[in-house]
RNA sequence: GCGGGGGUGGCCGAGCUAGGUCAAAGGCGCGGGACUGAGGAUCCCGUGGCGUAGGCCUGCGUGGGUUCAAAUCCCACCCCCCGCACCA
């Protein structure tokens, strides 16, 4: 366990609960309609109770919240609810896993969630485990202080909520949007489901591609040898089959046809739609020696041994294309050398001898055989050697991409090798010749329970159709409209929208909605979550009022969120009292449109999307969404993923009890932009916390103070300064808050405000002196700094006498007229005097007392319009400089110090400089004690016009900004 | 492969879509000092290299180019990350 500066973090721990109760009580968050203030809306993805949230969930609910709250502070009506969604299958599957006490899963719950034994025994059953971790999800985001709405949660396996999914899915349907197909998907042969990443074995995503089978002939019989390739345009280059002589095929009726496969390919052919029927096993040898005809060149080709074949992959019959495929083009040359093998397999050495690769693509920089070349260029040994799959990918990439296909390849001859393969696959399956198949391209690929994962396609599959093209066309003008945060993730929602297709939208397992006119299938989640944010603004009722799902039907919907028919009527028909539905009818009518939905990046591609498409087809123009927000993820220390098998992960609760909210908060907002990720470091978090204890010193000492506003104060320059600082940091960070740039607004609510603060102390040397200007500065800083620390900003506010909540306290606003330009730049240059004191007395070694020489009056004039020629031309060339400032007599007379003080211009740049010689000296002696402290050294300031004590002679090259300086 | 986003000092991370005051904000880390019984707390100071006067040199993935001037604009190249689905 960290030591922490314990006795503050058990301060903040009580500030946090006293507050968190405070505003429960009071019931601060919890929004209703009232037509005399502008509304906010804003939702989170809500979270999926299968494991405790770590602190990465936490940054996109900490982004929404601090937002929400300082909408709130701006005088918005805001509303900020949230829910759980259940639906879908890990919640099965890690429930199942817990039943079957599996050791991994047992190890994750033990170590890195600490649940407790005699917990987890309880969560075997999917609705207890979703209920824990509800539970848990929800106390922790108390903890982290959001300021949610709590009486509109639900959980999407509420009766009433799968009506309101069932009311969407029919809406759907009407449009034709719903439609119903073919669909190929991982599955498990034993549990006989579809399986996802979280049903297999180390939790592999199964990778399902499309390839192409392609059917070869033997020349004796006719009986069909299908192959598998990814690369069907090869079929021209085929010099021979390959037969697994170690295993067994079948001979089997496959949709009529006799076909010859292994007896795995057998069974997954059955999975893929085919009518097969097994009618007798032979072994690979007998089929070793005979000919085997191409389909497309009605060559005959030898069948050749190559127990490489594997039975599981394809058909266990591969085609051999040695000019194109290093795989090949190794086997055979082996085979070549092996004559002895092939006699006793039946086959004549001469007949392979005299194979030749066929050569069918051209390509720049390679022979003839760029298999060949690619495994002579690798040096790779033999068909064992690592390095041919390296040349497999360097051949099948370069040929892919660069390769054009030769005179000898029929109608395709000419065309490109990318192009080809798509004609020659679809002209071939047009033609008979070929078929479609998948493959687990990652394969072999586990269940849990053992069993091989397969492809099965599935025959009835209902689909949503995002590929409607006029529904796309919604879509894009509702993007179009929308605010889009940050303004570079644009891009790839209209990526999205182009690429999408219609999506599997039901499964046969899991938690969920029945599709309405199909019970036997569930929708799945990242369907029943596109437009629930509207189902918030109703929850209330259903919530207070008990209302069940028996009760609602489309009807009601229909009038809620449509404003079709009549609220008596349905009254009569539902059981729900009128004026409810009525009162339903206006609270979504005053909430929407949704003005901002938050989420991670990685939901950007589906289900971002899917809200822009299903709030488009189901509501009117003027209720579609209006704001998308998107922030990146956290990664543990050291840039590592966080994940639950590393064990890296920090649950909330546990970072809770470390660091307490506040600084989770603004280490989760303030560590990086809103789309990149950000490092969670526990270094960070916890100079956070000790810079929220110094701010509540520093509260605590100026807390008695008279109040006095900024107005009747008599004012020094660091008084100016300092009020000019605060100015410019409200605008600052509202500005940033407004763009959902958090990071910058909390380096300028905390980090500068904290710096410039520090700075003003430590110039006027006593806080004390200065409390009353310190306590009003609090005053304006502890709200910046509510939205992101809410728990200290609370306590602080109160510690100032309010007796309001900080959290419903008017945000700050600018005030113009105590923005100092002219302050800021004098304290800019005397910092620079400061650095260059500083840097000279390191150089000497030595010096007590410093002599500063303020430049002459002329050369203030010099600057002055060397800045108005470079406003004027905008450049800083020297040249026109020169031109332009020797034009004039008073500078010509100083020709050569003139140009030097232009070049140093165009060289370096402008620097800060005050107006006249009297100002900065003035300035100079208004701040000579911290200059004295800052440098150690002793100040004696004078005019280089007429030196008092120049020994020297420095200040003649003393310029406006760069006073002259003479150590001693 | 397709699509999207990046490469900045020991690290994280701004700036780069108005090119100049950027050796580059802020933080972390590190070094030194103060305070203290002690401190992992706080406060100062320093933190690319060189330099006995505020300067010079090197620098923002690599190589070119535009410009008086480039981390910032243009071109080429190298490298890295993410998504590609039916899964939350």
């Amino acid at each position: 366990m960290l030591f922490l500066s314990g006795e503050f973090l058990n301060l903040l721990r009580s500030i946090q609960e006293k507050w968190q109760k405070e505003w429960e009580r009071s019931r601060i968050f919890e929004a209703d309609p009232d037509p005399s203030k502008p509304k906010f809306f804003l939702t989170v993805a809500y979270p999926y109770p299968d494991a405790p949230q770590h602190i990465g969930h936490g940054r996109t609910y900490s982004l929404a919240d601090a937002y929400a709250r300082f909408k709130r502070m701006q005088g918005y009506n805001v509303l900020f609810p949230m829910a759980f969604h259940y639906t879908g299958t890990p919640i099965l599957a890690i429930a199942k896993r817990l039943a079957q006490e599996d050791k991994e899963l047992l190890r994750i719950f033990r170590d890195v969630f600490h649940i407790p034994e005699e917990v987890i025994r309880t969560l075997t059953e999917p609705i207890k485990l979703a209920r824990y971790f509800h539970e848990e999800i929800k106390q922790g985001m108390k903890e982290m202080g959001y300021s949610i709405d709590w009486r509109r949660e639900f959980t999407t396996i509420d009766p009433p909520y799968n009506k309101f999914i069932m009311w969407q899915f029919h809406k759907l349907h009407e449009k034709g949007l719903i439609i119903r197909g073919r669909h190929p998907v991982p599955w498990c042969i034993s549990c006989d489901n579809a399986v996802g990443q979280h049903d297999t074995l180390g939790d592999v995503e199964p990778e399902i591609e499309e390839v192409t089978l392609l059917k070869f002939k033997m020349a004796e019989n006719g009986m069909i040898l299908p192959v598998v390739t990814f690369r069907p345009e090869t079929i021209f280059g085929v010099t021979n089959i390959w037969v697994n002589p170690e295993i067994e095929y079948v001979v089997a009726d496959v949709n009529g046809e006799t076909w010859v496969v292994s007896e795995d390919a057998a069974m997954r052919l059955k999975y893929q739609g085919r009518k097969v029927k097994e009618l007798r096993r032979v072994s690979g040898r007998e089929f070793i020696g005979k000919e085997a005809i191409n389909p497309v060149t009605n060559d005959r080709i030898p069948i050749l041994p190559a127990t490489f074949v594997s039975a599981e992959y394809g058909t266990g019959i591969v085609m051999s294309v040695p000019g194109h495929a290093p795989y090949d083009y190794l086997a055979l040359e082996d085979l070549k050398k092996n004559a002895d093998m092939l006699r006793e397999y039946g086959v004549d050495p001469e007949v392979v001898k005299r194979i030749e690769p066929i050569s069918i693509i051209s390509i720049e920089g390679f022979s003839d055989i760029p298999a060949k070349d690619a495994v002579e260029q690798l040096g790779v040994k033999n068909q064992n050697d690592p390095k041919a799959e390296e040349a497999t990918k360097l051949v099948y990439g370069k040929e892919f991409h660069m390769g054009v296909m030769k005179s000898n390849t029929g109608k395709y001859a000419g065309l490109k090798v990318s192009e080809a393969k798509e004609r020659v696959r679809e002209d071939l399956i047009e033609e008979g010749i070929a078929e479609e198949f998948y493959e687990i391209v990652n394969g072999p690929v586990y269940c849990r329970c053992m069993s091989r994962v397969v492809v099965k396609v599935v025959e009835d599959q209902w689909f949503i159709n995002y590929g409607d093209e006029n529904w796309k066309e919604l879509a894009r003008e509702c993007l179009r409209e929308m605010r889009i945060v940050p303004e570079e993730i644009r891009r790839e929602f209209e990526a999205c929208i182009d690429w999408l297709k219609a999506k599997a939208c039901a499964r046969r397992s899991g938690l969920g909605t029945p599709l309405p006119w199909d019970p036997n299938w569930i929708i799945e989640s990242l369907s029943d979550s596109t437009i629930y944010m509207a189902y918030y603004t109703i929850a209330k009722y259903i919530n207070q009022y008990g209302i069940k799902g028996d009760n609602l039907n489309d009807e009601v919907f229909d009038y809620i969120f449509l404003g079709k028919g009549d609220p008596k009527e349905i009254s009569e028909r539902t059981g729900i009292p009128a004026d409810v539905l009525k009162a339903m009818r206006e609270e979504f009518l005053y909430w929407y449109p949704l003005d901002s939905r938050h989420s991670g990046r990685d939901l950007v591609w589906n289900h971002l999307t899917f809200f822009i498409f299903n709030h488009v087809a189901i509501f009117p123009r003027e209720l579609w969404p209006k704001q998308i927000v998107v922030n990146g993820f956290v990664v543990a220390e050291g840039g590592q993923k966080m994940s639950k098998s590393l064990g890296n992960i920090i649950p909330i609760r546990e970072g809770l009890r470390e660091y307490c909210a506040d600084p989770i908060r603004l280490l989760l907002l303030g560590g990086a932009e809103l789309l990149s990720d950000t490092e969670f470091s526990p270094k960070i978090a916890r100079s956070i916390l000790a810079r929220l204890e110094k701010m509540y010193r520093l509260a605590q000492s100026v807390k008695d103070a008279p109040n006095i506003e900024f107005s009747d104060m008599e004012m020094d320059i660091w008084d100016k300064w300092i009020v000019s600082r605060v100015q410019r940091h409200i605008i600052e960070a509202t500005r940033a808050l407004e763009d959902c740039r958090m990071r910058d607004a909390v380096q300028h609510a905390f980090y500068l405000m904290d710096a410039d603060v520090s700075k003003y102390i430590d110039a006027v040397g006593d806080v004390k002196r200065k409390a009353s200007m310190l306590k009003k500065i609090l005053d304006i800083w502890v709200r910046l700094l509510a939205p992101f620390a809410p728990h200290i900003s609370e306590e602080i506010w109160h510690m100032l006498g309010n007796d309001t909540f900080v959290s419903v306290a008017k945000w700050p606003e600018a005030d113009k007229r105590l923005i100092n330009d002219r302050i800021e730049k004098a304290i800019e240059f005397i910092d620079a005097v400061i650095e260059d004191l500083k840097e000279v007395r390191k150089l000497l070694k030595k010096g007590e007392r410093a002599h500063i020489y303020v430049a002459h009056g002329w050369k203030y004039e010099l600057m002055k319009k060397i800045e108005e020629t470079i406003a004027e031309t905008g450049k800083m060339d020297p040249k026109i400089l020169m031109r332009s400032v020797m034009r004039e007599a008073k500078f010509k007379q100083f020709g050569k110090e003139v140009t030097k003080i232009v070049q140093q211009i165009a060289k370096g740049g402008m620097w800060t400089w005050l107006e006249s010689p009297e100002e900065e000296m003035k300035v100079l002696e208004e701040t000579t004690t911290y200059i004295e402290k800052a440098t150690g050294l002793k100040i004696n300031i004078q005019s280089a016009e007429k030196p008092e004590y120049d020994p020297r002679r420095r200040s003649q090259v003393a310029l406006p900004g760069k006073p002259a300086i003479y150590i001693e």
